[in-house]
DNA sequence: AGTATATATGCGGAAATGCGAATATTCAAT
DNA sequence: ATTGAATATTCGCATTTCCGCATATATACT
């Protein structure tokens, strides 16, 4: 149960909410996502954190950036989840806001 | 957004998660679910409250009596979710309590 | 009207949550 | 070694959440 409530808690965010849809565009990393989402560093990271925590995202050290990603894998119930995220929010204002930053967003590491 | 975290919030909490689980046998009234949970009448109709706020029960006054059920119609990620909670916790030690609880629980209104 | 039962709600306090600011850590490059 | 960039973590504070207790409301019965 504990496990459980762990996700549900993760996903009553607005925050992480607009995290994970960002995700659902791909891997980012921390200094992308706050760039998009327009918050502070210390904020993105403890959220992306308290998802990777509950299992919702994974995570991969390159060099000095740190890339988070939806975790398919996971538990049964990762997958429904993410599926239901996937089918909602599509129109909501903040979410197509936060995606629009992302493509105008500066890309570190374009070595 | 706001409705679909307002969902979740519900979703992320114990009280909660063991009367969705223990209302998956059927509707119930109040009393019943306090005394299957072990836990105070203000507790029950508060959590209830939330619940049914968030658009997860329904409710039907009978009498003195307010039966608390699931909402199986409402958006479409309800039905999603309540399958997915189908799915879970069903060996879940304090889950298979309530609902041996709620097999002894004194059902009021015998009449 | 008066009593009893079932449910809802207001209030106060304890605990948890979310944030920004500052600091620490990690890695790359010189 | 030192500097700089990306990320993580600590701290203090404001807000929210959850509960028990007490009270209010609603219905039923006499």
């Amino acid at each position: 149960m504990r496990e459980l409530i762990k996700v549900f808690k993760a996903l009553s965010d607005e925050t992480r909410m607009r995290m994970l849809k960002l995700l659902s565009e791909g891997e980012l990393c921390v200094c992308e996502i706050m760039q998009a989402m327009e918050i502070s560093q210390s904020r993105a990271s403890r959220n992306l954190g308290i998802l990777k925590e509950a299992g919702l995202l994974k995570d991969r050290r390159d060099g000095q950036w740190v890339h988070y990603s939806l975790n398919k894998e996971g538990t049964a119930y990762y997958s429904t989840l993410l599926e239901l995220l996937n089918n909602s929010l599509n129109d909501d204002k903040t979410i197509l806001k936060d995606k629009e930053n992302l493509r105008r967003a500066i890309k570190p590491g374009l070595r």
